[in-house]
Order: structure tokens, then sequence, then C-alpha cells
DNA sequence: CAAGCTTGCGCAATCGATGTAGCATGATTG
DNA sequence: CAATCATGCTACATCGATTGCGCAAGCTTG
């Protein structure tokens, strides 16, 4: 009990290596950054720094290195929730594959809310990230035109933006193939002809609206008219769709495409409470993958977004930067049960 | 294309400001920050500053502000994996309440290895973290040793450490109660007292560690005695849990215990193709939770861990520094079928 | 009206790492 | 042996924000 706590127990700097190492800061920074053959550091000089800088436990200052930097090597990353596999692969593929670059990710959950969003994007540029991906943003170029003003790049992902390079799924090929894979099974199965129940998502946001487009021209190819009531877009969290299907001013038809597995926990809990399986066969599909909810009776495919492809296009974008303009269509797996 | 990208677009600094405002550097600084009414800035020089920032759009310089300052109010966290509800949680939950004491939080996924967990943290450190919370980490002393020489606090969450504060579930009461609750059921369904399968975890973790001690204490009471074979602490992967369970040297028992739902995920797989439940039908619990799984047929209870409490737990850690010691236990909540 | 406050603000050092420019020293060449 | 060159290293300005210190002008007070 000496001295209480009097140990703010200042990091050790270069300065410090280089008082015990005899030598200069420059010399010492060199030697840690990696320059030093092209400085001109002899070996020797360059091991016994290193041994030092072990022995101390040196870790380097990276905002005071940063600071003197051009770029920050920090790449930064919005994402909606953790709440389901698909955001839970991006993540980590984003992680790993940044990792792997030499970059720093940083990743921020914005809970889709807009504002978060913006917030969040804008903590980000006070960090000097190089690059900001916007992951199913609500509103993707405000975040780009946020970013541009400080000189950061964006690449949106998942959802499309009109002021930076967007990398989506092919929301309507797997839509149509999904509706396709149900209307089949429900008349097989079911010898029902009626058209599905859409359920989730926004109708204002582009992929919902792709994948509704989908819906309806795989109904059209068959020659089902597909009225409006049966375009439930009422969001994507589970109460919402169990609001929904509560309020539905008509017969829960035979078969469902559901938006999201978020969307998919509302419906599966809601007709597991109102409409017991074993009184009311029902065939559905979902877009999105989750291995739990495969196997759930009566789900009968799922359309599984394609997330390496994704990610692959997402650096290459990094690596050779091709501008705003169309969205790059990823085509998604959809994986029959 | 008269220059071409001659804009490096330096962003603008509070220098920048200062000299656009009429005023110095240091008032610039001041008024950005909050620092301006202790520093006796007038309102209206205060209001002129502000205004002029915000047309354009400027944003600090993080790395530069952070060099000068004594705490980074950036938070770490590193975590195992996002590929289950109960890590996704917490990475939400925890960048969420961060953010709510204008802490800056910095999230790393480091896929259950121990390398990448000693060089996240050593990343960490070096962007000079106030504070790391150290989630599921396969060897949370030495992470805690690395971060101390460097002067930063540690805290263990869902497993314990000896050199830091530890919070995590009551793992072994959560094991207690599935165990028992599946041992009840195996019998009212089945008629079957046999011992249950442990399938899952690494024995060498706390965590499956005080599990299977749950486990073995719930047949006890019974007056079942579990011989080894019944412990499969084969890892936590699904694969690994496929494998274990192919290499099974005796008959499968009617009930089990899964240890994570990237466990059951394999176990589940294995079971649909190798003993189709109406052959064999079987009662199952899980420890953790999953909105899906939770419809399997045969899943009878799922031990849910309790994010909010324990959060609320490292937070006051975090607030309160109490130091190392027994771990602080989270009871968890068992939801049954 | 001089001494002492208060108010409002600027100067300059500082944080730690980086990299340019330059200075010794020894080796090589003509 | 002088001129040239390569080698190995150091000094110092710099990045942008923060903050202790101090200065000037206006206001009180006796």
């Amino acid at each position: 009990m000496a001295a209480k706590d009097t140990t703010p127990a200042r990091r050790t700097t270069i300065y410090d290596l280089a008082a015990l190492a005899g030598t200069s800061a420059s010399a010492v920074s060199a030697v840690l950054n990696g320059s030093w053959k092209k400085r001109r550091i002899s070996q020797k000089l360059a091991d016994r720094i290193m041994r030092i800088a072990e022995e101390q436990g040196y870790s380097v200052n990276i905002q005071a290195s940063l600071l003197r930097r051009e770029r920050s090597n920090i790449i930064g990353m919005i994402v909606p929730k953790y709440d389901n596999r698909y955001f839970g692969a991006i993540a980590e593929q984003f992680e790993a594959r940044a990792r792997r670059l030499g970059l720093f990710p940083v990743i921020t959950c914005t809970q889709r809310d807009p504002d978060l969003e913006l917030e969040a994007a804008r903590e980000l540029v006070a960090y000097r990230i190089d690059c900001l991906v916007s992951t199913g943003a609500t509103d993707p170029d405000h975040i780009s035109a946020l970013c541009a003003a400080a000189g950061v790049r964006t690449i949106n992902l998942d959802l499309p933006g009109s002021k930076a390079p967007s990398i989506i799924s092919d929301n309507y090929s797997g839509a149509l193939d999904l509706t396709r894979h149900i209307l089949d099974r429900c008349e097989k199965d079911l010898g029902d002809k009626r058209p599905l129940l859409f359920v989730g998502g926004r109708a204002t946001d582009h992929n919902t609206g792709a994948r509704i487009r989908g819906f309806r021209d795989a109904h059209a190819e068959r020659g089902i008219p597909v009225s409006e009531e049966f375009i439930l877009a009422c969001g994507y969290a589970a109460e919402k769709a169990e609001r929904a299907l509560a309020a539905l001013d008509m017969p829960l038809p035979r078969g469902m495409f559901v938006n999201s597995t978020i969307t998919l926990e509302g419906v599966v809990r809601w007709l597991n409470q109102n409409r017991p399986p074993s009184k009311h066969p029902l065939r559905y599909g979902c877009f999105d993958w989750d291995p739990f909810a495969v196997l759930l009776p009566g789900n009968i495919g799922m359309v599984q977004q394609d997330v390496t492809h994704l990610l692959d296009k997402v650096f290459e974008e990094l690596e050779t930067p091709s501008g705003a303009g169309e969205p790059i269509l990823v085509p998604c797996i959809l994986r029959t049960l």
C-alpha cells in the first residue's frame, strides 16, 4: 500500500525502446513496421530491437501510426441484425476475408434503424475507415453521400443503392424458382391450385419488391391471378407476421411464401397456435436458409443466398473499383426439401 | 477530365474551420468537443463554429483525438461465432449498451480458434481499447495476461478465467434441470429409465465440465449409473457430433442431452438419416435456445441463457470493478416444450 | 484612477509513429 | 591520396486534436 495505484502504467513507446536499445526512435519504428530493409538498418540492430520489443511486450499505438499514415486499413461494415444465419455468415466471412487482406474489420449492427445506420456510418468515418460496406441498409444512398463527403468509399451489399456499387442476390430469380416449387408441391401434395400467400418484408425495399415480382410471375406462368390481399408485406419482425396473419380477411391459403427466416418464426408460431398442421396441411417455402427451419414439417424449400459468392464480388469491387451502376446480381441456391 | 482525380481530398481539419471562422484551432476544438463552456468561449463564437463545421461536413479525426486523450472509450469484445442465437444476442446487446454509454464497441469473431483469439486481442490492444470482454474464449487467462501487460482490463463472459472477473451462466443448475426434465419425459413418454446420452462440447472447457456434473448428478438422484461411454464430448461442430454418433459402440439411447445448438444440428441431421423418428422415438433437450429448434419433434426442452442478465453483470463490472474471483453465476431459463 | 477581477480567446507543447533529408564512417576507385 | 560511393544510422518536421498557461480588454471596487 505504499503509493496508492501510482501506476497509470504509461505504455511503452518506440522512444522507450530506443533508449533501451541505445538507438533512435526512427530505427525502432522502421524495424517494427517492416520498412527497415529499405532504410538500411543492419540485421544486427534489427534483431536487437525486435528482441527488446518482445521483452517489453510492446504494441504499437495504432492511433499515432494511423494519424501519420495515408490509409487506415480499417474497413467498416454495417449490418442490420445478427439474429439469422444470413447476416451471421456475412459478418463472419467478411471479417475473415478482411483479415486475410491485412485489413482491420469493424462491424456495427444497426438494428434495421435508419438513424442508427447513419450514426454508425458517421462514427466509422471518424475512425477514418478506408471503405464502408453497407449491408441491408434502409437508405444506402444517404450513407454513401455522407461517406463521399469525407472521401470514404462505400459498397452496398444485399440492398442496392444508386450512389455506390451494389452487390445483391438475384432476388427475382430466387423468388421465381421458389414460388414455382411451392406451387408445384401444393398441386402435387394437396391438389391445391390457388395462389400462395406472400408474407413478410417491406413493400418499399428493393428486395421484397423483386421477390414479389418473381412471386407474381410464377403465378402468371400458370395463369393464377394474384389479388392484392395475397401480398402481406408487413415488415420482417416475427410479431408483425403474426399480427398480419391474425388480421387476414380470408381463408388461409394452403401454400405460403415466407420472405425471411425471422418472419418465418412468427408464421410458424402463429400456425402452431391457430392452425394445427394436422387439421390444416400446408406447404411453404422461405427466402433465406436456416438449418433447423429446414426440418420443419410443411417447409418444402429454402432459398439460400450465396454469401461466399456475394463477398467475392464485394472484395473484387474493393480491389478494382468499378463505380456505381446496375447492381451486380448473384444467383441464389434453392434448397428443396 | 481536366485533372485526373487530383483530389486526394484532404479532410477538413479544425485548422481549416478556424481559418474559415477567423478564430483559433483551440477554440474550434473546444467548441466541437463540448468543453467550450469551461474554456469560456462565447455563445456567439460557438454558434458560428458549429454552423461552419456543419456546412463543411466536418468529422473529427478520432485517431488524432485519441492520441492526445487519456482514455479511448473503445470497448472490445471477442466472440467465438455468429452462427447461433446466443452469441448473436450477446453481440447485438453488447453493442447497443456500449453505445448507450457513449462507448465505441468493436466486436471480433474468432472462430473458436485460440490463435485468432490472441491475435485479435493483440490487435484490439493496439487500438488502445479501454476494456476487453472475452466471450467464450478458449484461453481467457492468456488473453488477460496479454492485456494486463498493456494496462487493458479484461472481463470474461460465458467461460471463466482466473485472472479477470468472470460472468457466466449457471451451467451446473441449468444442466441439472434439463437432465431431470429429459429423464422425466423419457420415463413418462417412453417408459425408458436408462441413462441419457450427453453429446457435444469439449470435456476440457469449464462449461461442458459443469454441465456434465449436472448431468451426472441428475442421474445419481435417480440412482441411474452413467458410464463413460454415455458422455460424448466430441467438440461443438455439427460434423463432429455426426461422426461421434456414427462411431457409437452401443445401442442409441432413447434420451439425449445436446450441449449446444450447433451440435444439435449435427445430431438432428444424423438422426434423420439413420434413425427415422418413426422407428426410433427419442426425447432430447438442448443447452441453448433456438426458435426453430424449439419446434423439432422429440425436442422437449431448451435451456436459454439469460443474455440480458449476463450483460447487466458485465456492465456493472465495467462501471464498478470488483476484480477477479469466483465467477458470477447467472441462472439459465429452462424452456420446456 | 490604480489595483484586481472577469470574460474571451490564442499560443504552443504534447500525444506516438513515420519518413525525408542529411550526417558520419569506412570502402573503393583512379 | 583525393574523390566517390555505399552503408548505417539520427534529427526533425509532421499528422490533427487537446489543453495548460497566459494575455488583453472591459468591468468593479475603493
